[in-house]
DNA sequence: TAGTATAGTTAGCTCATGCTAACTTGTCAA
DNA sequence: TTGACAAGTTAGCATGAGCTAACTATACTA
């Protein structure tokens, strides 16, 4: 299964749910995300049938190995391009809206020069 | 009409056609953008429709001055972004391949803050 | 126990955007 | 003049990803 932009942002979002301690269920996700349930009850089984996600009986969500791998090299991305962002004078709240969508257009490779650079311009 | 990514693309390949001196047909973009003629013929209907390029009897295509206006944009994202990521280290091929995927997603803003970073280092 | 609220699923729609197959149209050369 | 090639268009398919309407299943409360 190869995994779309949108797929990403789901991954991400159950990730960051997950981190602030929030629980995470399908209806979380839609909350967070401002989807209807039935798109997020979708993206889940895909993410489930794909191998990125678990999902028990209760209906609580968690990642695989695989899934947090994904979602946190988007969430590292994330970080370091809003981070990067606000270096260079952007405001906080477009530097992290454009992160969002940035962090599924950059290679590995433009990441970490970015990333590089950071850490030599602290 | 709300100009989608794909025909930002549209604009910037008959910016960057017609600037080299090349013929700029459907054809000739289908051939650039190694797309089907059908797919370029839909799209060019729509920028058409949108404004945004002009067709005469003969199928040359030039672009509006909200066409022009909004390729020259993109097009402008897409050299300082790339020369960006090569000043970090990236090579040629990935910061361009890059640029072409970040010129769509980055905001106004931020890409003008990339600008002047990258005119205060030079 | 019955009724209601919450969560999840199913069916089916829409839109953007790529594709192929097949048709039309116009130009040029034999 | 006819035939062939090049360019463009039409029709219709596929995929990804959102949506609403409506159904199901579970769990708690009166």
């Amino acid at each position: 299964m190869v995994l779309q932009e949108s797929g990403e942002m789901y991954l991400e979002t159950i990730l960051v749910l997950s981190e602030n301690g929030n629980s995470v269920r399908s209806i979380d996700i839609a909350e967070h995300m401002n989807y209807s349930k039935p798109s997020v009850s979708r993206a889940v089984g895909l993410l489930k049938q794909g191998g990125f996600i678990l999902m028990d009986k209760s209906g609580y969500i968690t990642l695989t190995e695989t899934g947090k791998k994904v979602a946190e090299t988007i969430y590292e991305r994330h970080v370091i391009l809003s981070e990067f962002l606000k270096r260079i004078g952007v405001d906080s709240v477009t530097a992290t809206n454009d992160a969002c969508k940035i962090e599924h257009a950059i290679s590995a490779e433009s990441f970490s020069a970015l990333k590089k650079f950071l850490e030599e311009n602290t």
